[in-house]
DNA sequence: ATGAAAGCGCTAACAT
DNA sequence: ATGTTAGCGCTTTCAT
């Protein structure tokens, strides 16, 4: 129904050529006859397939970002950032969610496969094998995981765990727990490995927990295998520790005064609830511009900027107090927010 | 780079006919040759050109959904229940958000239109002219939004902005504001419209605020406007609503001692926050799943089904309170959740 | 059951 | 500056 090139090219008296060039480049036609192309097209409402012209161009100008959860605040700024950055490359960007599901991850890359120049995967579930296999189908560049040969965008979560653990001890606390992500999340385990690691070399003791669904309920589900003795609990993220402190209360336990709750991410919810949230912040936005811009350098040798490792830092606000254990005062150049807060805020 | 359908022809010794076959009609094809072909295509790792196929069939088995602001808790519930109910049509979704941009809209819609089946227009800003010429364009249904002619899905935001004044006045506000939503919001419009009548219904007065973003920042920006003598304001969504409350607290108001607040949608988040929101509950999802529906039922008469209207309900929580006039308790069919709060619960 | 041929809507050499 | 031709990757009659 809608009017195709041949169309306008039969109410203009000219070529189909001749329309073609008039959108794609106008430089080559005749000013008269352009306008009157032009008009035509107008007039029958004529819009060029981009479908049709991918097909031949091999060029979209569209790029696909799939995620495990839009739902999950810590997207929407990676999102938002991605889509300006593509803006400014004259792309557009079309988002997917995965639900957490690594078989919906792979329909999806496949769906965008040939829509789009190219895919931004986001915290990808599904195993390496397959992200490598697929990235012959068509080009990806990974956020949240690091795949040898592959373009990447990762934040180093590993720096932020060890802070927020050393953070935790140096409040005095000696027992702790961590509460892990989903299985297939590559930031959970390089947040695992790192907070065992700072855990070990403070002397202290971490229970891992888990894998949990990376959500609110999640956090929820967890509190109620923090053990007596736990004083403080890292979280896979933010959502995580918001529904862990949800739960505890539940159970009777203050925070910060019984349990202190890190977690990891800095989503905007963390500075409105109740405690505030202390956590590491992840930079999201410059994660999605640098993504893009990781996707639309083609012909540059992305093999030499095939790795991005963007900083976090620890955000000391009020979910995390002093433990049993003797208190040495965190380095102050940790502490990016505000000073550690007094025994009980809430 | 990667193989195509003449690839795997020549690969099994078939005309590319029969490789077509293969995988759209496998029941045409002999048992053996489809098994050599589907070996071939294995090893040459071929994947069926999707933007190819839809240029002749005409069907993508893509759905396209548009938002104001995917950092709107609005809306993935929204979009969450679209993908569900779309995978059960064997489609897939693709989001994209406009940064609430009219004209970012109608690129978008353009972007989308030969990418997918329909498109699903959420909350659009742009104009009701525009739209109806867009739908000639591409199978399109609205939501939040009533156009003649065209497929709907909206939320009964009026009857939810009544009860929301109704419940204020009858807690004896006399004085109250609307914190209005963005210019070209439909469902703006309709609250203001509903919240004025029964302002005034009631003896009430109601000064309207805005336009204003409908984020957390614009509510935050309203709260300077709240003139000395309201005691209820109304606000456009939960997201200004919580926006507002933090304005007022800045301001040394009291929420709801000094002044109650009511936000639409019930986000999660508003759950969350202290005070509880006192809010009216759009139901998101269901939204979700009636546009998807809607936009596949297609050689159906759409027309006779063209608009979807959903409930809405007021859930009464901690951000509402007594105000200064005599105190006629709100009719116990209104109350959802939870009995009127005390005095201050804060 | 398979092949041949036409064509979806468009662009890109190559002519003129 | 414009028309001609070929073809992107695929499906779909129509033959055989």
């Amino acid at each position: 129904m809608p009017a195709t090139i041949r169309d306008v090219a039969r109410a203009s008296g000219v070529h189909i050529s001749t329309v073609s060039r008039t959108f794609s480049a106008p430089h080559l036609v005749n000013v008269e006859t352009r306008t009157r192309v032009l008009a035509c097209a107008e007039q029958l409402g004529y819009r060029p397939n981009r479908a049709a012209r991918a097909l031949i161009t091999g060029r979209t100008f569209n790029i696909g970002l799939i995620v495990a959860d839009i739902a999950n605040p810590f997207f929407p700024p990676l999102i938002k950032a991605a889509e300006s950055q593509a803006r400014r490359h004259d792309h557009h960007v079309f988002v997917a969610d995965t639900n957490e599901d690594a078989a919906a991850e792979e329909e999806l890359v496949r769906a965008l496969a040939k829509q789009v120049d190219g895919i931004l995967l986001c915290s990808p579930r599904m195993s390496n094998s397959l992200i490598e296999q697929l990235s012959r189908e068509v080009p990806l560049v990974v956020v949240n995981r690091q795949i040898a040969g592959l373009p990447a965008v990762v934040m180093d979560v590993a720096r932020g765990a060890r802070l927020a653990i050393e953070h935790l001890t140096g409040l005095g606390h000696r027992t702790l727990a961590l509460a892990a992500g989903p299985r297939g999340s590559w930031t959970s385990k390089e947040i695992r490995r790192s907070a065992t690691a700072a855990a070990r070399a403070a002397g202290a003791e971490l229970t891992v927990l888990g894998p949990n669904p990376p959500t609110e309920d999640g956090g929820l589900a967890v509190a109620d295998h923090v053990r007596p003795g736990v004083t403080a609990v890292l979280a896979y993220n933010d959502l995580m520790a918001l529904g862990l402190i949800e739960g505890l209360q539940q159970r009777g336990l203050r925070v910060p005064g019984d349990v202190s709750v890190v977690g990891i991410d800095d989503i905007m919810l963390s500075r409105l609830t109740r405690p505030k949230l202390t956590t590491v912040a992840t930079p999201t936005a410059a994660a999605g511009r640098a993504a893009v811009d990781m996707l639309l350098a083609h012909g540059d040798d992305r093999r030499t900027t095939a790795l991005v490792n963007l900083q976090t830092e620890l955000v000391i606000r009020d979910s995390t107090g002093p433990g049993p254990g003797p208190h040495c005062p965190a380095d102050p150049g940790d502490v990016v927010a505000a000073p550690a807060p007094g025994v009980a805020s809430h």
